[in-house]
Formats: structure tokens, C-alpha cells, sequence
RNA sequence: CGCGGGGUAGAGCAAUUGGUAGCUCGUCGGGCUCAUAACCCGGAGGCUGCAGGUUCAAGUCCUGUCCCCGCAA
């Protein structure tokens, strides 16, 4: 089938890798334009997409504006039967979504209608959700509300950080991509209206999550830790009032009837601080401002902590 | 040259206005106790990232360079 493409991060590379190798004509690849990123903004970087466009010899554009008609230009000449969306990062104008004949798909990180948004890996495991998975849905004018065409759900491991589930769910996203084209291909797929009862939403994350509330219970906080990894983070100023990040934590479950936020030990085993829910959270790798990732026994070394 | 923090013993951190480079852990030896990640005594381990410069004297001030981290995405 011939195919356009539009995607940007990492997540969607898999999607696009799977296309081509089932022998797909993928005619074109949209992507966000390059941007300055990383510690030395003098220079651009290429979006991961774009990398893997080049690498196949696919045609790459990286429009500013997707309204002022250009965009739609070049797709027309571009004739795709379907255009497959992954994580583009823009919202797609409607002379655009009904160009294609085979229409416009999108792979979305949740099991929708929950988790509509930005965000939906992190928010499942921030919500200690047991259960995530990916859909493959029409892209319509409202975010994400499409009718879903395909699902596959994946247990969330009890100690899995969001990078690991992202990188499993853009497995999962590709695979089902493929399966869900060739039925498109085929006449075989169907179309399933979302659930308008069950609709929640995955806001984008931003640095003012990171900050942890002692008093909310251990597997809480820990979900949190979880959910924020690897950006932005979870962290806590209670050690020595310059907030840290954490990295690594594991729930111990014995009752304190010390405050939230006391800490019990701090060895080479751990920081152990107490949680709203009389369980313990122990610290195992941390990171101080201006210093790199560590475990807490050598975090303790040079960063002596009051046990209460 | 986007902004900022930092490179000091195996690890993590100190070092006042430039003036003998220290602490904790680890390590080695010894002692005490033989329930202890316990405690006591002693030792080893450093070209302070690298290269220059200023100075009687540089971890500290100046210039250049390499690497790490945060902001930013």
C-alpha cells in the first residue's frame, strides 16, 4: 500500500521501521522540523524519525505550518491511499485527514478512550494502572477520539519505569500497525466507537509533578518515581534541603508510627523514609544537583543524613 | 560560542582573605569482644582532569582544552 508517514520521537521509529519491511510504499515521511536540543543548542539535531527516513532513501518534509495549504499540496502529489500518524507531536488539519481514500490512522500509547493525551505511558504507571497497551485508531478533528480499529494490551511489570514500557509499547504500537494496515488492505478491519464513559486524559508532564508528598502512601510515591523516569523525575529536598532526584526505590512493607517523611536508616543497604501510609520507601540510587546518578551508599559517603 | 553547576586517595565529599591537601566509607595490619554494617589503635593510598600563565607561594587567581551534570527540548 502506498503510505505517507508522520511521526518525530523514538516512539514512532518501530512504526515506520515495520511499514517498510512488510514491503509498504511508504511515498513520504512528515516530521517536526529540526530543533535545537541537547547541552550545545548552537547546533540542530535531526528528529529520530527523519534518521530513519533518510536511512530507508524515503522523501523527508518538515513543515512549520500544516494550514496554509503547502502541506496539502505536497501530499497530493505524493497520492497515499492511508496516512499513518505516530507521535507527531502536531494536530493535523481537516482537508488533510480526508485526502487520503484509505483514510488517516494513528498509533496512540493507551488503551483508549483512557489516557487521551501527551503523555498516556506515564500517567498509566503514575496511576498505578496494571494494565497498559496501544490503538490503532482514525485520526478525526478531536484529539485522539477516533473510532478504534485495533488494541493490544500489555501487563505493566510492578517495578517497570515508563522508559521500559515506552519502549515496549513502540514494539507493541508496530505490529499492530502492520497487522491493522494489512487489514485495511484487505476490507477485513472495523471500526469501533470509543466509549465517551470511559474517556480520561494524559496531560503533558512538566517539572512541577516532580516534587515528592511524603504523605502519600510508599507504592504511591514510588509509582510517581516510576512514572517520571526517566524525565521529569521524582525528587525531594528532606535529605539535605537541595532537592534530589530519585532514581531507584524499592516499598518495604513494615508499619512506622514515625511521621511521613522521617527517616529511618541510612546505610549502604538504603535511605529508608517513611510514608504517608506508615510503609517505607527505600531510596536505592539518587542523583544531587550538579552530580551524576548514584547508589545510596555512595550518596551517603560524601552526604551525611540525620536518622530520626 | 544559549544559560548554569562540577572534575581533589578505590568511592562520595571538605579545604576561610592564595600559605603544610582533610573527612566519612572502603582497604591493609593489630587489639578488644567472639550477637553484631560493632568499637579502639595504627598504616598504605594524591603530579587536585589536562596544558600553559601570574606569584616568594596556586586545589584556590588568569587563559586555553577535554570530560561529567542540570536548565532547555
Amino acid at each position: 500500500m502506498r503510505i505517507a508517514f508522520m511521526g518525530t520521537p523514538d516512539f514512532a521509529v518501530p512504526s515506520l521501521e515495520a511499514l517498510v519491511l512488510a514491503g509498504h510504499t511508504v511515498c513520504g515521511v512528515f516530521s517536526q522540523p529540526d530543533k535545537p536540543v541537547g547541552r550545545h543548542q548552537n547546533r540542530l539535531q535531526p528528529t529520530p524519525v527523519k534518521t530513519c527516513a533518510l536511512a530507508h532513501g524515503i522523501p523527508v518534509f518538515q513543515p512549520e505550518k500544516l494550514k496554509d495549504g503547502t502541506v496539502l499540496g505536497q501530499l497530493k502529489k505524493l497520492d497515499p491511499e492511508l496516512i499513518v500518524v505516530a507521535a507527531y507531536g502536531r494536530i493535523l488539519p481537516d482537508d488533510i485527514l480526508s485526502l487520503p481514500p484509505k483514510g488517516c490512522i494513528n498509533v496512540h500509547s493507551s488503551l483508549l478512550p483512557r489516557y487521551r493525551g501527551s503523555a498516556p505511558i506515564n500517567w498509566a504507571i503514575l496511576n498505578g494502572d496494571s494494565e497498559s497497551g496501544v490503538t490503532i485508531m482514525d485520526v478525526v478533528h478531536e484529539l485522539d477520539a477516533g473510532d478504534i480499529l485495533a488494541q493490544a494490551s500489555t501487563p505493566i511489570g510492578p517495578t517497570e519505569t515508563a522508559e521500559d514500557l515506552h519502549d515496549r509499547l513502540a514494539q507493541l504500537g508496530a505490529l499492530l500497525l502492520t497487522e491493522t494496515v494489512q487489514k485495511i488492505q484487505d476490507g477485513t478491519v472495523t471500526r469501533t466507537p470509543q466509549d465517551p464513559e470511559l474517556i480520561t486524559y494524559a496531560p503533558m508532564l512538566s517539572r512541577a509533578l516532580s516534587p515528592v508528598d511524603w504523605s502519600r502512601g510508599a507504592t504511591e510515591i514510588f509509582n510517581q518515581l516510576r512514572g517520571l523516569y526517566p524525565w521529569p523525575g521524582a525528587s525531594t529536598d528532606i535529605f539535605t534541603g537541595e532537592p534530589v532526584k530519585l532514581w531507584g526505590a524499592q516499598v518495604i512493607e513494615t508499619h512506622s508510627d514515625a511521621g511521613p517523611g522521617a527517616i529511618r536508616k541510612a546505610n549502604a543497604q538504603g535511605i529508608d523514609v517513611v510514608c504517608g501510609d506508615g510503609q517505607t520507601l527505600r531510596i536505592l540510587e539518587l542523583q544531587a544537583p550538579g552530580g551524576k546518578r548514584m547508589s545510596a551508599a555512595d550518596y551517603l559517603r560524601g552526604h551525611p543524613i540525620q536518622v530520626i
